[in-house]
DNA sequence: TAGTGGTCTAGACCACTGA
DNA sequence: CAGTGGTCTAGACCACTAG
């Protein structure tokens, strides 16, 4: 026949729930709305609660749906685009960022981070954690790296930690020439504590964008943040605020 | 006690069990090494093969393991970094990018892309399809969208279908000068086409990555890749093939 | 053909939310 | 408190790979 030909490999249950929710959600749903619940929604399509879950965690994974225990599953709004990477770079804490500095600690950074920042393995450096939110959602966590070097002028111990202290390493680095940054993004999970900070669950799917800052050859400063990869959409360039709207998969059928 | 305080609400166990096998992972085993199966890991942890599964799944999605049904587990290498965004913009299909077209029709794009491109949303437009490699592994794939205006100079049906014609429109897109462009990344899972020519699983995670190059104000042409997330780390500015060996899970305890 | 990971089931219990 | 999603189990069968 015309038709595509018989499939010798059916598609896995839990891939046609979800083109079904998917359509379902295109055409039925609107931004907020309640799905039925789990066991309801298993009992008619003729599947296992298991089942179905798997179908609703890549939604979910795809930024199409929102769940949260004890209330239900709603359909999610589209991913907000967040500027990771603007054509001109900044040091983190300029006037304009959307970053929230919460707290500031001297200690030694993780081992990758000391190799990129040239320090030694046990050598403290200012840890500043920050935080970002949209909409009054918290979208991501970081943790900005900054060896005494590069805020020669700071005391060493004497300014407290926390927020001050926080705030007066950023002062510092606005400072120095910017000669240029680089970025990675990769998949992570969220580990316990950025999961609480970001309201997931431990092992939610995050984004980790790890940017490292440039002065006189050197680097100057790193930034490992993590992003929610469910409702962020990041953007490098002017892109900035432009909505899209895309499924997030590709070549449904 | 000195100690954290008592876990009233103790820590899943897919989650002990995640981070216990990170844990030998990073003492015990070398990449491509191979894991016992999963019978026998879930036996040996004493939970059962689902739990397991969970943990299993959890490691692969950040990249520290790799499955293969019918093979094993076995212990992945640290993620290449494939350079995304570079400081100085090219147009796609520049003499030495990293991409392979492998076909070109002319046909509707997606409504969200006809909406970027300014063309009519039936308006039929130049699909390049492209595929990139990385050590013989196929790492992603892109649809490339190039409206008719942009590349006058191409008849518009009289080149055969196929990867002449692919060739034809990047040629001619390098004619035009590039003013700028910019990028959004998010996470999506594989469909079920894009998941075979990456040779992994349909519902794979995958980092979209959305380019818009502009020329003369407009948009001349839209870029929509697919990279596999576990075994890829995008890289936007000089960062290029340096590696980094962190763990893409953050505050493990 | 033996052994692997992938899918699916039917059930249980738990943690959390909100009325 | 009832109802939700989150975790976990013990089992079955399937699809795939390699010897």
């Amino acid at each position: 026949m015309g038709t595509t030909q018989l499939e010798s490999v059916p598609e896995p249950k839990y891939w046609q729930l979800r083109t079904a929710l998917t359509e379902a959600l295109d055409s039925e749903f609107s931004v907020g709305e309640i799905l039925p619940n789990e066991r309801d929604l298993a009992a008619r399509f003729g599947v296992a609660r298991a089942t179905l879950r798997q179908a609703l965690e890549q939604l979910e994974l795809e930024g199409r749906l929102q769940r949260r225990r004890g209330v239900g599953t709603t359909v999610a709004p589209p991913r907000v685009g967040v500027a990771v990477g603007a054509e001109q770079h900044t040091w983190p804490g300029a006037a304009d960022d959307a970053w929230l500095p919460t707290d500031c600690v001297l200690a030694p950074p993780p081992a990758a981070v000391a190799d990129l920042l040239e320090t030694g393995r046990d050598e403290p450096v200012h840890t500043v954690r920050r935080s970002r939110t949209t909409h009054l959602q918290p979208v991501a966590t970081e943790l900005l790296y900054v060896p005494r070097r590069s805020v020669p002028a700071l005391p060493a111990i004497d300014t407290p930690s926390g927020t001050a202290r926080a705030r007066a390493v950023l002062r510092e680095l606005q400072r120095l020439p910017l000669d240029g940054q680089d970025q990675s993004v990769e998949l992570g999970s969220a580990g316990a504590e950025d999961a609480r900070e970001l309201d997931r669950l431990p092992g939610a799917p995050v984004l980790l964008v790890t940017t490292r800052f440039c002065t006189a050859g050197r680097t100057a400063a790193v930034s490992m943040a993590t992003y929610r990869a469910d409702t962020c959409r990041l953007t490098f360039g002017a892109f900035g605020g432009v909505e899209i709207h895309h499924d997030p998969q590709r070549h449904a059928s």
